[in-house]
DNA sequence: CCCAATTTGGAAAGCACTTTCCCGAGATTA
DNA sequence: TAATCTCGGGAAAGTGCTTTCCAAATTGGG
């Protein structure tokens, strides 16, 4: 009863293709299973002694009203044959898709695989269809991708995170994306500002700034910061809007403790490495611009045996759920990262279009945990 | 120049679909902008002065050669216009797209995002579009987007993880597969050799196994259990491999000590709770089928105030990269999952279908790290 | 009881491609 | 020199669907 091979089933099918359509191909083959090969609306329509129109009427739902026997017929012989309506020749025919474009950088990021998660929470009940692109590789993923796109008539792209603020690429993207939209689709973006689409804007200055002043409050008086890869502009927003804040409540951070690194795990440990390589006086806190990269540094501090934040403070950005439990508990920015890739979704796929691009400002909240806790020494 | 709002461009699409193909268009429309509307493959072959036939033959990697002159005149009618293919027109032409289905339960969990990552590490330089599907909220998720991909008419679909062992679901899901693979389609999949398909089988018994003869060589007598939800493979295989391996070294876990919860950190937080809840003497050592389980256990025994692995030991499973800097450093079986992930897409995309479903176990190895070392107290 | 005004079904024309088949021209061979 | 081969180009037949258009049948009103 579980098994599907019932060898009873294997009858459907077995007189078509004689004439013209569908060479002898499956002769041998449909008498093993039901829907032996490839089973077209017209094999339905002939089954159920319809016409190809009526049958098309009855699996999509058409506008047109079909009678109530008919109707049943071909839903019996739907079943029967295991028809499933080739959807890219639908979308052939009807001259839009169902696929939407996603593009990120690295799926396995955890910043990126959350938007990505609540972005297809609203995918889903529209019932379309998530092209995911890991960008890592090539510089010039982005655009590559959104070409694909558009190869494939999808009705929108949505781009997490624009990969650098390299001009050149940029005006590639947007041509790309130009592209793309006066062929119909629809472009979000989650990030910079950078292209002239709609976007969900982290605030990462204004987070950041905030970060800063709390981390003043606490007592702490010298930073270093772990900047991102030189040309990031995520990277970048956060390291001005921290010395903006910093600046604010009167404290300059020594311009050397502001070293680059890669936006990852090992960028942070490496740019901790320097910054204990620069001898002299250890700042009071440092700030990894995200908290993948403050755990890489965390795992420096604690190889160099120093505690956290006994001997120094140590602050992230973006609370990224499977960090939450590193030890200690980082001081962060939270960004509602699903909520992110919710909106970015609902503005190009529910929201009607706008003559001007829109941009979603989401500002990020400041949490304070036991990394950056100034307990009595 | 980089604003796309180019009030000219409003023109194209009011004077067409009046009659017969492609009305006047282009007449009036082509001086506005490059790309106006859609742009069609005839539409090309009309400005290179060929025939379709020809043009197609020329933008894609057709078998015939085309000559010289006339192919470098369609090239350039290509860039004028901004053409590009309809891929799905294409897939109808030619019976088989380039999109491949990818069905995990949750993208923003480790463990499923590393497998895809490692899987679009394949798909990448093939060009094909890997379509995701996260079917966390659904129980029937995975049989629903089969039937999508069978839609799709995808060359592949990749289902990492199975949902769960219900015997039901699991019959629906063969069914299911059944007419994906006799529609033309492949399927593969990492985890349980449950679906008849090429597997990737994680040696999760004999992983669990070596993990516990380990910890008992390394001193630890008692055991505590947080196992996975109920009815998920995945976790019952652990399990049983465990206490194998424990009985091998003579060592018997009480019962009531292996708990069971769900498969998150929050899972691991709420069994590692029940085991503190029951009293008696607490286990030497408690093994989570998990490291993001094994990370929320951590959190509730710090919130219990006991230290790891001073007080009690703690091991995983999975090896998730991002977990690797949690602290203590957590003792777990490494499970290469990016590495899966490019088996399974070898096996349904560049390798050769075989006749017989093909099972490649992979091994895991155990990772002793600080969380189960019993230094000398 | 007859003539609109609705339904409801089917034939056929798209949709944007690929690919087969045919044909003329130039190259090769006997 | 005639006969046979390629070779490159185009017309047209698919590919699996939707949708328009047309005609037959049913209904309703006078």
């Amino acid at each position: 009863m579980t098994d599907s091979e019932d060898p009873n089933a294997s009858s459907p099918g077995k007189d078509r293709g004689s004439a013209g359509r569908h060479p002898v191909r499956g002769s041998a083959v449909d008498m093993t299973s039901p829907a032996s090969a490839r089973v077209t609306l017209q094999d339905v329509a002939d089954r159920a002694g319809v016409s190809l129109a009526t049958a098309s009427r009855v699996i999509s739902e058409s506008q047109r009203r079909v009678g109530w026997q008919l109707a049943e017929r071909v839903r019996q012989a739907v079943t029967e044959l295991e028809y499933t309506a080739n959807l890219q020749a639908r979308a052939v025919a009807t001259g839009h898709s169902s696929i939407v474009g996603v593009v990120v950088h690295d799926i396995s990021d955890p910043y990126f695989s959350s938007i990505a998660a609540g972005l297809m929470h609203v995918t889903r009940p529209l019932r379309l269809l998530v092209c995911l692109s890991s960008t890592t590789e090539l510089e010039a993923g982005e655009r590559e991708y959104v070409a694909l796109m558009r190869a494939q008539r999808a009705r929108a792209v949505i781009i997490i995170g624009s990969r650098s603020a390299k001009p050149a690429m940029v005006a590639e993207l947007r041509a790309e994306i130009a592209a793309f939209t006066s062929s119909g689709g629809r472009v979000a973006c989650v990030g910079q500002d950078l292209l002239g689409v709609d976007t969900i804007l982290p605030e990462n200055a204004a987070g950041a700034s905030s970060l800063a002043e709390a981390l003043v409050s606490q007592g702490h008086q010298s930073f270093a910061v772990l900047a991102g890869p030189p040309g990031l502009l995520t990277g970048q927003d956060r390291v001005t809007g921290f010395t903006a804040g910093l600046a604010a409540r009167g404290v300059r951070p020594e311009p050397s403790h502001i070293v680059p690194g890669a936006f990852t795990r090992d960028g942070g440990y490496e740019a901790m490495s320097t910054v204990l390589a620069m001898g002299g006086e250890l700042p009071d806190c440092v700030f990894a611009v995200n908290d993948v990269m403050a755990v890489g540094a965390l795992a420096r501090l604690r190889a160099a045996g120093l505690s956290v934040p006994g001997d120094i403070a140590l602050a992230g950005f973006d609370d990224i759920t499977t960090l939450r439990d590193v030890y200690p508990p980082l001081t962060t920015v939270r960004l509602p990262l699903a909520r992110m890739g919710e909106m970015a979704a609902r503005l190009v796929l529910t929201d009607a279009p706008a003559g001007q691009p829109r941009v979603l400002p989401v500002p990020g909240e400041v949490i304070l945990r036991d990394s950056t806790f100034r307990g009595p020494r």
